[in-house]
DNA sequence: ACTATATTTAGCTATATAACTAAGTATAGG
DNA sequence: CCTATACTTAGTTATATAGCTAAATATAGT
């Protein structure tokens, strides 16, 4: 498929763009990520997989840990594109609410 | 659904993609659209219902043919962001070239 | 009015996707 | 080494989606 579909289609999930969008706050580890989704883990997981296969997101093993992160470059700058669109969007500032209140430093890590 | 999800939902199918890059070239008729893509009449129907529907695209009747055009705005700026990343692809150059030879200019209408 | 052309709608089928549960793998710490 | 925690993989199911064909609607020209 084509890359740039791929990439559109990995973004066009209600859930991963919520994770997109929580990304550009911080990193965080899987856990994290699912105090603030409703899915349970194992769906979490799949949706991750699809976000790493599109290269918008970055995996990195730390102890008992997995930490996503958004890519660099190309991605950041596209979702900032799309940032104007979301300022008005209050599912995704409850969840960057929701995230800060995780643990403002670095959480039980 | 989240409007922003509804777009890329729209933007994120090949064909739909292949719509949305050829029209950035100019406007098109359904029946220019059905020449360069391998679909029949009713499946091209459905997907630019989709992203109409999406705001992407507009409708416009002129004759016995529907004009579909890009719509303004913040969606052509949306898709020049993305053109840096389809200067290779092979697949939407070639449906460029089908466009211009359909017809050079404004074609049977 | 009739016919040809252009497009949409409806109804169907196959594949893709997103959800769940449960089992499997990996690591930290007692 | 055993257990708890963190995450992924596998297997299942329900819904969504994309494709097709055929019928319906609309308009232009004869």
């Amino acid at each position: 498929m084509e890359k740039i579909v791929q990439i559109l289609k990995a973004a066009g999930d209600e859930n991963r763009f919520r994770i997109l969008m929580m990304l550009r706050q911080r990193p965080l580890c899987v856990c994290e990520i699912l105090e603030v989704l409703e899915i349970k883990g194992g769906t979490l997981s799949a949706h991750l997989k699809l976000l790493r296969n599109a290269g918008l997101i970055n995996q990195q093993k730390e102890g008992r840990w997995v930490i996503y992160s958004l890519s660099t470059g190309k991605v950041k700058k596209y979702l900032s594109q799309l940032e104007k669109e979301i300022v008005d969007n209050t599912l995704i500032t409850a969840d960057s609410e929701k995230v800060s209140r995780i643990c403002a430093g670095d959480c039980s890590r």
